[in-house]
RNA sequence: GGGAUUAUAGCUCAGAUGGUUAGAGUACUUCGUUGACAUCGAAGGGGUCACAGAUUCGAGUUCUGUUAAUCCCACCA
């Protein structure tokens, strides 16, 4: 059975063939019915604006670990893919490349606008769906969903309309934040604010009947052509004698009350506000309780309205400039100072937000946001790692009323309609005439949700909801959702409200949050930047798995992790080792009966030493992947496959493969095989494709790795591995030895062992072919006395020299055993400063006690030897 | 104005529940090419665990404060 395997391990080989077989074989499918406990995730839908970045590699690699992995536990295990519509994102996209081509929407309408997005939707959604693949992701693609399909459209409607009959969604006349550019309102969480360096103008308005005139600080007098007040605390002595006089508006003349408002802060600016009700959040409350117009003076693109003479159709950066200067010039401009303030911006255009007064659509939240805090504070939602479940109660705690409708095309149009003959609205999935006039003159209403609307439903409306469906019977809710924490406000929190009101229970069971994947120079990847580095690149040129392997290791959960071309290529090493090791023990198959089993006695030392060091192995990996530290699992394979297999172990076999003896070669081959098969399993999760090809070419071998059972490892063996540290530090020393005077370690030379104990001779004198064969010790004796002209190295439980006459300095051995000494000495202090302190052997545990003792003894008895060789030396 | 995270070897990072002389990868130095692998092997140098206190028999690890960096939240015009 002698396999033709490639000298390197070349992944663009093999990885597009064994998905498509997966695929093929329908191996990623699962069905309510199926039989194990149910395991599901649902994919962080990826936007259909564009490609996948590195940050969904990580998220799409992590999830595919914990679903693979469960798989391979034997649950019933679903992972649901599926793409997010991503209104305002999406239709910006479809946009600018109708400007490219000298057209826009409005010419377009409003149909024919949308049959482009949806164009656009096939194109991108099946390229992300494409890349996933290529990463390796096992998702049960005869369930993929989209947040605008037919499903989740009728989710949405229903969700909405059931809000409304509640009097959870309201329609109202409200202030909100406004993006000029993207021309349509926004949420609070889709505003970031931003520190900038502004002004505050001193302006003077004078009163109506007298030449008295009280002053006001702004940071945006354009917005003075809006003022319809301006308020004071009524506790401000200086002010008090004012309130109730009125006031008239500078280049306006328009007559404004002064009245008094709890809500001014004496201390800050003059301690007078303008009060522009139109076009400030604060202003707009203060106007309600007081009864004052809102003159609306900036437009919805950022010009100012109609009416204001010059000023009118200016751009608002532009009328501010031109305003101040004719306050300037007219006398009211008191003073300008230089003012640091925040300022609101679109989160996806970055044009300075403008709180504007208009129609939208509100989602009620206290009622809704309640239970998802006691969800987390009972213990029913976790988040992993645990710092972010107080940003996420602290979040909810101080929820404000979210504001659904985007004044966009692409999204779910709001289920409302308008009766143009007795005004009515009327909410309702399809309405063919008013229920109130039995008017067919109907206008449905020509917004649409904002998009996190429908995501917030994605854990139940990709299961069959509004139906009640085997699906949500048996996965909702689903075990984990995996995430970065950058929306945890956005997406997170808002699945857990509307889970729990509209499933009855949360809708994941834990949510695994990650970091952020930045440039090798710790910057966010951005298009602005041109720092983003195409995980389909990186694939293209290492392999999926070294890409999963590089993202999966060196990072904790929650921390951002830094991209790293020199990581993925030590990953993709990583997986050359693996290749040819395996390679090795392929190569070496041949004759071998696949039937043969050994006998427990025909195991070496080292055969049981690297079964026990798998075992442990395994134990930990499972371990960590429960406890979600998949970066240790991963670490933890990497160490064991390369470091003891492949180090030591194959090494330890090489004597056998090429000796006489049949059974022993045999037996070893059997044992390379046993681990090899076993470690694969445990790093399927991790490394998809090699896992997979190398497993189908060893022998005894049946059906894909991915529907393997689990390893989880069995009996640790302390005595094989005590007995083979002591094999293994005395290869070292004698390596170590002859690296010291220059002596090729290859080259053989006579090494002298003198045991500490009848166990350790014992250990030794049965493995000392090892010693041999690893060290190039050859011959190896036992002898009771320190030769003279040798080297010398102490372990525990073993002196050992090398006598390479002509090549020993004696002074140099001196020195190099004196320092040696010096390192025994500071160990020791330190051990005896603890024993001889009284408050350790009273106060510390038992064991740590004895086992300071036993380290003493140790230390004692390897100083003596070293001393005595070192007298021994000088009296030469 | 609140809050979170981070600070450990030149670099990137690990170091539950406090307990040998603090680890890995990478980089660096020396040596090594005939059979798994130079995408490799052997050996080595390199750290006052940001700083200052506190708790403790014992602190990289717990607590308090300080400093620095990053990020999130926040309607003082």
């Amino acid at each position: 059975m002698a396999e033709n395997i490639s000298k390197v391990y070349e992944p663009q080989n093999f990885e597009k063939e064994i998905y498509a077989k997966w695929e093929a074989d329908n191996n990623f499918h699962t069905t309510a019915d199926a039989a194990g406990e149910p395991y599901s995730i649902v994919i962080p839908p990826p936007n259909v604006t564009g490609q996948l970045h590195m940050g969904h590699a990580l998220d799409e690699t992590l999830q595919d670990i914990l679903i693979r992995y469960h798989r391979m536990r034997g649950f019933n295990t679903l992972w649901m893919p599926g793409c997010d519509h991503a209104g305002i994102a999406t239709q910006a996209k479809v946009e600018e490349s109708l400007r490219e081509e000298g057209t826009n929407r409005y010419e377009l309408g409003r149909e024919k606008f949308l049959q482009r997005v949806w164009q656009w939707k096939e194109k991108y959604g099946s390229r992300i769906m494409y890349q996933l693949r290529t990463l390796g992701a096992s998702c049960d693609w005869e369930r993929e969903r989209f947040t605008m399909d037919e499903g989740c459209s009728a989710a949405v409607k229903k969700v909405f309309i059931t809000l409304y009959n509640e009097g959870l969604i309201y329609r109202g006349n409200r202030i909100t934040n406004w993006c000029p550019n993207c021309n349509t309102a926004l949420s609070d969480i889709e505003v970031d604010h931003v520190t900038e360096q502004g002004h505050l103008w001193h302006i003077r308005y004078k009163f109506k009947d007298s030449d008295d005139f009280i002053e006001i600080a702004t940071t945006r007098p354009e917005t003075m052509l809006g003022d319809t007040g301006v308020a004071v605390h009524p506790d401000d002595e200086r002010y008090k004698k004012f309130i109730g006089r009125t006031l008239i508006l500078p280049i306006v003349n328009r007559e404004i009350p002064l009245f008094a408002d709890e809500y001014v802060d004496k201390d800050f600016g003059t301690g007078a506000v303008k009060v522009t009700p139109a076009h400030d959040p604060n202003d707009f409350e203060m106007g309600l309780r007081h009864n004052l117009p809102q003159v609306k003076v900036i437009n919805n693109n950022g010009t100012m309205a109609d009416g204001l003479g010059k000023y009118s159709k200016l751009d608002r950066y532009e009328c501010r400039k031109i305003l101040v200067e004719d306050l300037k010039a007219a006398g009211y401009l008191v003073s300008t100072e230089n003012h640091e303030h925040a300022v609101g911006h679109c989160s996806r255009c970055s044009t300075t937000v403008e709180p504007l007064v208009s129609d939208q659509w509100f989602v009620k939240m206290e009622s809704l946001a309640k239970p998802a805090i006691d969800a987390v504070k009972t213990g029913r939602l976790k988040f992993v790692p645990e710092r972010f479940t107080k940003i996420y109660i602290n979040w909810l705690e101080n929820i404000r009323d979210w504001c659904i409708s985007r004044q966009l095309w692409w999204g779910h149009r709001i289920p409302a309609w308008y009766c143009d003959d007795c005004g009515e609205m009327t909410v309702a999935e399809n309405v063919d005439e008013c229920p109130h006039c039995h008017s067919k003159n109907l206008r449905q209403d020509e917004d649409v949700l904002d998009t996190w609307f429908s995501s917030a439903l994605w854990p139940f409306s990709t299961m069959g909801y509004p139906n009640e469906t085997a699906e949500l019977k048996k996965f909702y809710p689903t075990s984990t959702l995996v995430t970065g924490y950058d929306i945890i406000f956005f997406w997170v929190s808002r699945m857990v409200m509307m889970g729990l009101k509209f499933q009855g229970d949360v809708p994941f069971k834990t949510v695994f949050i990650h970091g952020l994947v930045r440039d090798e120079f710790g910057r966010k990847m951005s298009k602005s930047l041109g720092n983003g580095i195409d995980p389909v690149e990186v694939i293209d040129k290492y392999g999926a798995d070294s890409l999963r392997f590089m993202l999966v290791t060196g990072n904790t959960p929650g921390n951002d992790l830094r991209f790293s071309w020199q990581r993925v290529e030590s990953a993709r090493n990583f997986a050359n080792k693996i290749w040819n090791a395996s390679r090795f023990l392929l190569m070496n198959l041949e004759n071998f009966d696949a039937a043969f089993q050994p006998a427990d006695e025909d195991l070496t030392l080292a055969d049981k030493w690297i079964i026990s060091r798998l075992n442990r192995t395994a134990k930990l990996v499972t371990e960590n992947l429960d406890k979600f530290e998949l970066g240790e699992s991963a670490r933890l394979m990497y160490e064991f496959i390369w470091s003891e297999f492949c180090d030591w172990y194959i090494e330890m076999t090489k004597a056998r493969l090429y000796g006489d003896d049949a059974k022993s070669k045999s037996t070893a081959l059997y044992v390379l095989n046993y681990v090899l098969e076993k470690s694969l399993r445990l790093l399927h999760p991790f490394m998809p494709f090699l896992t997979e090809v190398i497993r189908q070419k060893l022998p005894n071998v049946e059906g894909s790795i991915m529907l393997a059972k689990w390893f989880e490892g069995g009996a640790i063996d302390e005595v094989a591995e005590g007995e083979m540290n002591l094999i293994v530090d005395a290869v070292k020393v004698i390596r170590n030895l002859k690296n010291e005077v220059g002596v090729e370690v290859r080259k053989k030379s006579e090494v002298i062992l003198k045991p500490a104990n009848t166990d350790a001779e014992k250990v030794l004198k049965s493995n000392v072919n090892y010693i041999i064969e690893l060290a190039a010790a050859e011959p190896v004796t036992f002898a009771a006395e320190k030769p003279q002209h040798a080297l010398a190295g102490v372990i525990e439980g073993v002196e050992i020299f090398l006598p390479l006459k002509g090549l020993i300095d004696m002074e140099k051995e001196i020195a190099r055993l004196t320092k040696e000494l010096e390192k025994l000495r500071k160990g020791i202090a330190m051990t005896e400063g603890k024993l001889n302190n009284e408050k350790f052997l009273a106060k510390a545990p038992a064991d740590v006690v004895q086992s300071e003792r036993e380290k003493l003894a140790a230390a004692q008895e390897k100083i003596s030897s070293v001393e005595s060789r070192i007298e021994q030396l000088k009296n030469l």
